[in-house]
DNA sequence: GTGATAACTTAGCACCCGTAACTGTTAGTT
DNA sequence: AACTAACAGTTACGGGTGCTAAGTTATCAC
């Protein structure tokens, strides 16, 4: 029963979640200058507040070195800076430039455009099911990217 | 109305697949030794039935060169065959072998069994709402990948 | 001051994805 | 038959993502 239905939604979502990440990503190619998806959550949180460096890798579920490589590679686009607080000299914190803004608002508006074109043909329910669907996925991927540092060795004394 | 719900689903794509998408590789890179998503699929699809190249590569929605490299990859791995069928000797067919299908199933296994455990604190009425997000994701860009070659040039008379 | 730890960076590796340019095959024209 | 156009794949090259291992500099504990 649950069994079956993992197995089921475990292929569904191997199959599918790559499927929309490379059509979104042609996308954002298509529509201008952003090259990855990734930039583009990076952005969005910072658009929010400055965040350490440390914080958004923790935040994207990615390894601090992969963090500084997207960060370096933004900073070169002139869409975000690195800042040295005060306080603690060894952390970094990141910041969006206007351009950076300007760049996450154009994107922003070409997705929100090519999204409203290929969600036209819902039907209310249909589009319904599909927000509540991405809200779980939010749900149990936001807490998950833990599970695997934690199962993988499961820490013993946590040391 | 539809413009700002849009504009949410946009944004809450836009963050969620890749997060989603990072975890899923996450598990797999960890279960064992499959190294990409993409392959994963490709199996998939190959163990209904072998296929041409470019069937593949449509399918996946990626460029031909992308998936002749993907498929040189699984072929190095020992996962497909490459053959010549009589007929037309542009083609290649693809082909799935036994060590592929064991691939795929012990990856599928691994994957069913970290996504229960996922799964697992949800409840009947949010796992429904995830299976018909995912179908409706399905169903909206399996269709989609077209959308960008006709939009992005327009083709007007190439070159 | 010495040693451990923390935050970040650099270096090296493997992979995905795209465009441009090239081989080889087939089909259509004259 | 000879020429050309279209088609299926491949190679070459550039850019992005992600990881681990091995530094660097800064802070903290003693």
């Amino acid at each position: 029963m649950t069994r079956v239905q993992a197995r089921d939604t475990a292929r569904e979502i191997l199959e599918i979640i790559p499927l929309v990440m490379r059509t979104v990503a042609a996308e954002l190619r298509a529509a201008g200058e952003m090259p990855a998806p990734a930039h583009f959550g990076l952005l969005s949180i910072l658009s929010v507040r400055p965040r350490m460096l440390s914080e958004l890798a923790s935040i994207q579920g990615v390894s601090p070195p992969t963090m500084s490589n997207s960060i370096t590679a933004m900073v070169e686009r002139g869409w975000v800076r690195r800042e040295a607080p005060d306080g603690d000299r060894r952390i970094v914190m990141i910041d969006v430039t206007q351009t950076g803004r300007a760049a996450l608002e154009r994107v922003s508006r070409a997705a929100e455009a090519h999204l409203a074109d290929v969600l036209a043909p819902l039907d209310l329910p249909a589009r319904r099911r599909l927000v509540g669907g991405l809200g779980v996925l939010r749900k149990v991927f936001a807490a998950a990217p833990t599970s695997m540092s934690r199962k993988s060795h499961r820490t013993p004394a946590k040391r």
